[in-house]
DNA sequence: ACAGCTAGTTCAGATATTGAAATCGGTCAA
DNA sequence: TTGACCGATTTCAATATCTGAACTAGCTGT
């Protein structure tokens, strides 16, 4: 095997490409289909399972002879999250949100240069969108990605804009300047659009959470289909959300 | 290093050993702490964190030289708390019994031959026991323990007779045909208590919250200091979650 | 500028890992 | 019941990987 990187073990990075298969695949795995799935011999898969079982990762199912994830998973890093009453006022407040527009509500925090979505309320329309806890979007073309960005430190932007501002559906910003001046704006205003940035068909609005020192770690958004989210709906859902967050924000300190 | 066993990887054993220790320690941590922390070599310790940085598990602080969890931790295994309505149906119950009743609720699942906490809800009094969501419990000693044997395979009962049943608080039940005989009592009525069988200065309720086709894959207990849980108010509470939890288990199918 | 500290790098030797192949154990059809 | 079949598990020698000591780099405070 060809040398990437001699500082990582190659081994331990085997295991959690084997942790990784288990935990998207929702079902409970053979060796062979985790050997399968992931192009590795039969007896590694095998002995990377034993050592995600000894580690406490994964369950292993004697009698049916598959292997799952273990309920450990949750404990892991559940801290991150906060405590059981800021993410209760966080949910509360997506619940709220959701009900008063049937809309898909999100929250989203901030890690190294994306935003990672940590609390869903879903709304009670048929078309919407689809993110799942977890997933990563990027901040330049999103609406909460913007308002992290406009509300943590200035070096993260040029970071990102840096990194280049890929166009990713008809009305992403990508020019440096123009999205400095949209951050700006978003600052001045405490809110920011996403209008056909992200995806073709899809429109949102994000609003900060402020918390203890005025520090923004996370935002929340309304997202749905361009179709049902022309820019009047958009106004009067983000005036719904900018009132509900600031009742949230005045809570977490 | 002596050979543990040979079908297991030593190196990503190791990995997943840093991955807990720095779930545990709830701060960013320097290469030197890890190493000290769990007693390997400063280089080895580097080249764990570099493999879970490498693997997503991990996010590094470039200029602060310090590593913690990734919010990545939270997406694996999302899905093994059931969707947002079943989590949302669970924590809703166990908000209204303690909203109720200013007492800690738990709700814990069956893993193997444990129970594993998932959510909780903290009461108003300020003593209260004290577990964490992941925390494990041994089933043969705890309210909701025998709630789950109660209503789970037999032959699980049986193993873990098998396994010993040993005497951890005063009142701990020892004798297999005694244990047998309050399994089938709990049974027939319903709910369990822990009557200092698990710490000499606790007891406990629980109640067995059914889903799809009558399987009991958890349950919810109060719990609190002998104290104050006098075999009154643990009548009384045990109405309480008995009828909440009725409605639970309707709700959950 | 220098001492002192820790992150990060390198390398030869020690060790664990690999994949092929053998073995085990259960299932199914005749 | 037998035997062929299939996947899980174990074994083993070759080999790639990992280890720890020693080294370098970079920062901090005096």
């Amino acid at each position: 095997m060809t040398e990437i990187d001699s500082n990582v073990s190659a081994t331990a990075l085997k295991a959690f490409n084997v942790l990784d298969f288990i935990g998207e695949q929702r079902k409970p795995l053979t060796v062979m289909e985790v050997a399968d799935g992931i192009g590795v011999d039969r007896a590694t898969a095998y002995r990377m399972l034993l050592t995600l079982v000894q580690a406490g990762y994964v369950a292993r199912d004697q009698s049916a002879k598959t292997y799952r994830l273990s309920l450990k998973v949750l404990s892991l890093g559940r801290h991150l999250l906060g405590d059981d009453v800021r993410s209760a006022r966080i949910m509360d407040c997506l619940r709220d949100i959701s009900e008063a527009t049937g809309e898909t509500v999100h929250y989203a925090a901030l890690e190294l240069d994306t935003s990672v979505l940590l609390f869903r309320a879903k709304g009670t329309q048929r078309v919407s969108v689809d993110f799942q806890i977890g997933d990563r979007s990027p901040l330049h073309c999103t609406s909460i990605g913007k308002v992290l960005l406009a509300y943590n430190d200035a070096r993260l932007v040029e970071r990102v804009i840096a990194k280049g501002l890929p166009k990713v559906a008809p009305q992403t910003i990508t020019d440096p300047e123009k999205f400095r001046q949209e951050l700006a704006r978003v600052r001045v205003q405490g809110y920011a659009y996403d209008d056909l940035e992200f995806a073709d068909d899809m429109r949102c609005i994000a609003v900060p959470v402020f918390e203890n020192g005025g520090e923004v770690p996370g935002g929340i958004s309304i997202s749905g289909p361009s179709s049902r989210f022309d820019h009047e709906k958009l106004d009067a859902l983000r005036q719904l959300a900018v009132a509900r967050c600031a009742i949230l924000s005045g809570s977490l300190g």
